[in-house]
DNA sequence: TTGCGTGCAAAGGTTTTGCATGGCA
DNA sequence: TGCCATGCAAAACCTTTGCACGCAA
């Protein structure tokens, strides 16, 4: 067995009500320290960052990479797994692209090159309808 | 205007023919450092990321980011934006998925979502043929 | 009361920058 | 000869870690 217990804090609430509270915005780790511990001093760095991998861990929000290496962070309000998620380089917009055509998309892929996709883990990059006219 | 000259140097051709040499392979930037810097002595650390830069602007490499914002540089061998790259979670390895498929899957996310997806950009995640059994 | 969670500061790892020197064209 | 490129070391940045104290259960 290798289950420790995990406690309820004020802390680790306050990190989820923000994710919850804006279940369709993405925050760099840059906003997050910025809102949750210089402007409101709810939680200490440390514990941003330590609660941030314990969520990653349970699957509520995930975790991606935009350019220059930030992080970014999004409540996972879907664990269906149909969706994979498109950012626009140009305004940062996330969109989701859904099912059936996800579906459609990896069993292809699949069925081709043999290959699983982790629709959670894939992120699509490109422009979206509004930034595509400025590229 | 604002083209400053480039000059050729044998730092930067070190580096250059590195990736020419290796035109499928893709390095993380401790590689990099590993090779040209630490074994060979052939460039600074400075330079190595100055170079990259460089590279990156005229198109000549692509970077993207794997987990835990760990960057990596490939060869960027092939201008016509045929394919995708996928990387395999388990084992590291990155796959090209090529056309018609990429053509097909691109273009039909176009027509149902109106974006336009940046094929040298986007990294699928998942595990490939070998690795799926272990997850 | 137990032992997980927290905050602070320090450390760690990666990338960038300032500045004097080197070298291409 | 002009001026871009380089190397070194320091700085900047983001994230993780050690440790003593706090607090949930």
């Amino acid at each position: 067995m290798n289950s420790a217990k995990i406690y309820n804090t004020k802390q680790k609430n306050s990190i989820k009500d923000l994710f919850i509270n804006n279940p369709n915005e993405y925050f760099t780790a840059e906003e997050l320290l910025s809102i949750l511990v210089c402007d409101k001093k709810l939680v200490s760095k440390a514990t941003l960052y330590r609660t941030l991998d314990l969520m990653i861990s349970s699957g509520e929000i995930i975790k991606y990479n935009v350019e220059n290496n930030k992080s970014c962070y999004q409540y996972s309000n879907c664990d269906d797994n149909s969706h994979i998620h498109f950012r626009c380089q140009s305004c940062g917009k996330i969109l989701h692209i859904k099912n059936p055509l996800v579906d459609t998309i990896t069993s292809k892929i699949g069925d081709e090159y043999g290959l699983k996709i982790d629709n959670k883990k894939t992120m699509l990059y490109g422009y979206c309808k509004k930034c595509e006219g400025g590229q």
